[in-house]
DNA sequence: AGCGCTTACGAAAGCGCTTACGTAGACTAG
DNA sequence: CTAGTCTACGTAAGCGCTTTCGTAAGCGCT
């Protein structure tokens, strides 16, 4: 088993294939003008020598760094770290760092951990999260990018569509139409909305996907009342006792995404409200405990480490003229925590929940 | 608002402030030998120009570097990534970077990233997760990780004690105890454990306290049904069949990570067993959903996002001749999960589960 | 044979920084 | 007043790599 010696160079692996340091390295890197017999003998002495090149030398030598960025809102969020995840998995693959930050979703904040990534010299960005409303701040970060792609750096994000760059932009809008469609066809017509912060983009889709549901069902926006909250469990808790209050009628809730329905769920508990009998709640993203709350959560499901693969996936290939843009695609997974609206006098045994999936697929595929 | 040029460089900063290369590296770096009238200037400077050092050029002239290399079992599961999450909290508060890497709870992998981090010149490595019990595997680690010390590197590992290095240790054996105690309080004399993979010492540390209680309250082993099966969801749904088949009289399952709790309880659930009517069920970290299970779950707290501060604050300080350990404590929380032992003839009405903590603290203290 | 062209390789110049080492000038000591 | 000691700073030598440039050899062509 190789043991890589405390510092083993380059030039001990060119002298001991008896060739030069430049063709050592060009051989290493798999550029041509080495032919291939010496090619093979230098990569074969590296192997046998453990040899794995400092990077730091060769990117300051000019080589393209090769670790990535990548920028989440936290994360221990479980959307994040499943993002996160299948970052991770790829770059692991092609031999690449990953250097994670947090932008607490804090637009100044993420600007900032965006100037020090490439103040770092990193050779690749990933952006994971909802975009803002932010005129100022989307320019900004814009600049930011296009300035450091014209220098030779890549760029991905997820979830956001105003950067100019290649992205990975989950189904908010249809799935929240699918969620709205779903309540509608249990017969819900007192629906509400924990919503997230306003100004995330990603809430402003998910949000513009269920109008557009009510709409082509005829129903007047008047019918659907909408509570910003934090877009995190603790905001879908305050967002469901401000539903209760203000609007005693609703009969099914939908949470922008599965941490603020779990928020939900938690204060419905805390009021005795029986899931899906008296109200039904859905959530968005399909995050991996979804199907084992209880009652069982019945969502959107987006692929996010997938999400996460396709991003570096993107980043990874020659730039293109034109920004690339990869939808995810998305799947409404009923579970236990829908069914159709309770009648004005509660029928004695209310129907059993529609029910396609009750368990999540297994985590390690 | 500073926005750093293409490449600004040190020498930019130096002539800029009238000094050479040399005196602005060393007032940069807070090294003595320079005037604070001069320092000053510099800084001052550098601020304007909103100068930031290459980390790359740094690190090879031989400045520590500034990166710290994270290793988890996997950051989608909630344990690590809460970890992380705590890590990378420091690490902003320090400037500095953190790379994060897989090892799939696969002993071999684990060496390899070990390897590659130092390869990479990392300046501090962490290493989260159990440790092996593997004795070839353990003792090559340790030699790895005490080379890497002594050129300098740094290391503080979360979770294992076999290593030589500073290290923050949950506590598994009294967390075990603490939970084996509420079961025999509670009355329950057929205990199942769904532990995880045997070879882990986690899992043993776990089992230990388990029978340290028993002992101490006279009951023998051949009371408890251990099962070993993935330390994951699925695992735990498999440990919870094969108990529920070779084990009938089992009144309560102590699954060694809350993984295996979802896994026990989403099994339970499917055989229309009432949790904890006729089986208690307790977990073990309290990852952040589990107050949101139904039931939600017993368990014992770790402080996962202090584990991951913890241990790089250890890993910042300068080394000590003998490693340093902390403890982290526990805490057992008591929720719906548990409740009485039934009796062979059920009771017509249970007693209501003891009840301490129905809700998770804040996510966002 | 002589010319240009290509191919395979080596020599050497940096990349942007840190840090020995050298050297003024300002002291104290004898 | 000279020798020795600090202190504050500049000069220059790398850190380990990539890459430009130069060159010798091999090829086909006139």
């Amino acid at each position: 088993m190789p043991r890589p010696g405390p510092r083993l160079r380059l030039i001990e692996v060119a002298e001991r294939a008896g060739v030069s340091l430049a063709t050592a390295s060009r051989a290493l890197a798999g550029r041509d003008g080495v032919s291939e017999e010496v090619a093979a003998r230098v990569r074969q002495v590296a192997q046998e020598l453990g040899y794995v090149a400092n990077p730091y030398a060769r990117t300051l030598a000019g080589g393209a760094s090769s670790t990535v960025g990548l920028v989440v809102h936290q994360v221990d969020d479980p959307y994040f770290s499943e993002i996160a995840g299948g970052v991770i998995q790829v770059a692991a693959e092609e031999g690449l760092l990953v250097q994670i930050c947090h932008s607490g979703r804090d637009p100044d904040a993420e600007l900032r951990q965006l100037r020090h990534l490439i103040a770092q010299r990193v050779g690749i960005i990933l952006v994971a999260g909802s975009g803002y409303d932010d005129a100022r701040i989307e320019a900004e970060a814009r600049a930011e990018l296009a300035e450091f792609q014209r220098q030779g750096g890549r760029v991905a994000v997820i979830g956001r569509h105003a950067l100019g760059v290649d992205a990975v932009l989950p189904d908010n809008e249809a799935g929240g139409r699918a969620l709205a469609e779903h309540l509608l066809d249990l017969g819900h017509r007192h629906i509400a909305v924990a919503a997230g912060t306003a100004g995330l983009t990603t809430v402003a889709d998910r949000l513009a996907g269920v109008s557009t549901a009510l709409h082509q069902r005829g129903l007047s926006l008047d019918d659907l009342a909408v509570v910003h909250c934090d877009f995190t469990r603790d905001g879908g808790r305050v967002a469901a006792e401000l539903i209760l209050r203000d609007h005693p009628r609703t009969t099914a809730i939908i949470a922008l995404n599965d941490a603020m329905a779990i928020g939900v769920l938690s204060t419905l508990r805390a009021h005795r409200i029986p899931v899906p009998e008296r109200m039904s709640v859905v959530g968005f993203d399909d995050v991996s405990v979804a199907a084992d709350l209880a009652p069982s959560l019945t969502t959107i499901r987006l692929p996010m480490t997938d999400m996460g693969r396709m991003a570096l996936s993107l980043a990874l290939k020659p730039r293109s003229t034109r920004p690339r843009r990869r939808s995810t695609g998305h799947l409404l997974v009923v579970r236990d925590s829908t069914a159709p609206a309770p009648t004005p006098t509660p029928s004695p045994t209310p129907l059993p929940a529609t029910h396609t999936d009750n368990h999540h697929p297994a985590t390690t595929p």
